[in-house]
DNA sequence: TCAGCTTTTGTTATCTTATATCGTAACGGC
DNA sequence: GCCGTTACGATATAAGATAACAAAAGCTGA
């Protein structure tokens, strides 16, 4: 993969998904055995669906993919393996867009942010200590119990700039 | 309404709802009149019932509020709306809960931070430069341009600690 | 090994949220 | 009063998510 010059290679992490997939995969049956949880062919299927988009992808998207598959595939297959997925850190939630994404870094802190272009649909997520550590703040000193916390920017990225 | 001593004052801002209703019509109003935009009988009525819920609200719960006075009311008349309010800055959306509240402070740059009860359902919005200006930076440095962003973080809020 | 428990998946139905589309009515400038 | 624009009415349907219960698969220990 080529690397263009004028667009920071930050952003175009998430177009570089080739050996991704595979390394996400077995990052993600790494952590279950570990954690001593089953990464059913199943679940590890549908994260792979979700990494084959190299977009965020709608339930249903994954649904429909699955199906060709897997004939019984129903909307709760789906939901429960994106309820499993998420809760171990493997796939996000972009809840601006009713849409699922693979984590970057699954086994850490999850408080990133999400660039999403409204052209391309894509969505860049950022690790970020700063953004979490503010609101971090400003709970305890509002005397907020934080459980989680989503941080979501929406606009053009730096592709979709240029046309 | 009385101050309690153990919860922030701060988060019980979102609580003094008597007087705010009317004064957050007021303002939508002038807005509006300065604009050269119409606030509509309706438009105005679903401002009105998305103060009068003192939490953030669901669509169809506004649509069957509506209802009971304006028998046509239909789910477009609710999305028409909102989609109105929400574009001229008085009512935001919290993307996790699929919920509608009324801005604190319309006029205002709607780069805040909704801290969500996930007990009592309530949610406050803190207005705050930080945060923003850090999504902002790290936007420019990826060559990003923003359009809008959202911050919402959940948890528990000081009362509903207690119990 | 197989009985009994836990976890996962199958299946059907339903609920909630949101849009598309097209027609009609009200408003406002000229 | 005409006419373009904006707003509303009405119907249908898409899209997203969950409830509830049944069946199968995996694990555990006698």
């Amino acid at each position: 993969m080529s690397v263009s010059k004028t667009i920071p290679v930050a952003w175009q992490r998430t177009h570089d998904h080739g050996q991704c997939i595979a390394g996400a995969i077995d990052a993600a049956a790494r952590i279950c055995e570990s954690r001593g949880i089953r990464l059913t062919p199943l679940r590890r299927r549908v994260l792979e669906l979700v990494w084959e988009n190299h977009k965020p992808v709608g339930a249903y998207g994954l649904l429909d993919e699955l199906k060709r598959e897997h004939s019984s595939a129903a909307p709760p297959t789906i939901y429960r393996a994106l309820d499993f997925l998420m809760e171990q850190g493997f796939v996000h939630r972009i809840q601006s867009l009713n849409a699922y994404v693979g984590c970057n870094d699954p086994g850490h802190s999850h408080k990133g942010i999400f660039l999403i272009c409204n052209d391309c649909g894509d969505a860049l997520e950022i690790e970020d200590k700063g953004v979490a550590n503010t609101i971090d703040r400003f709970a305890s000193r509002l005397g907020f119990l934080l459980t989680s916390q989503s941080v979501e920017a929406a606009g053009l990225c730096p592709g979709c700039q240029e046309a």
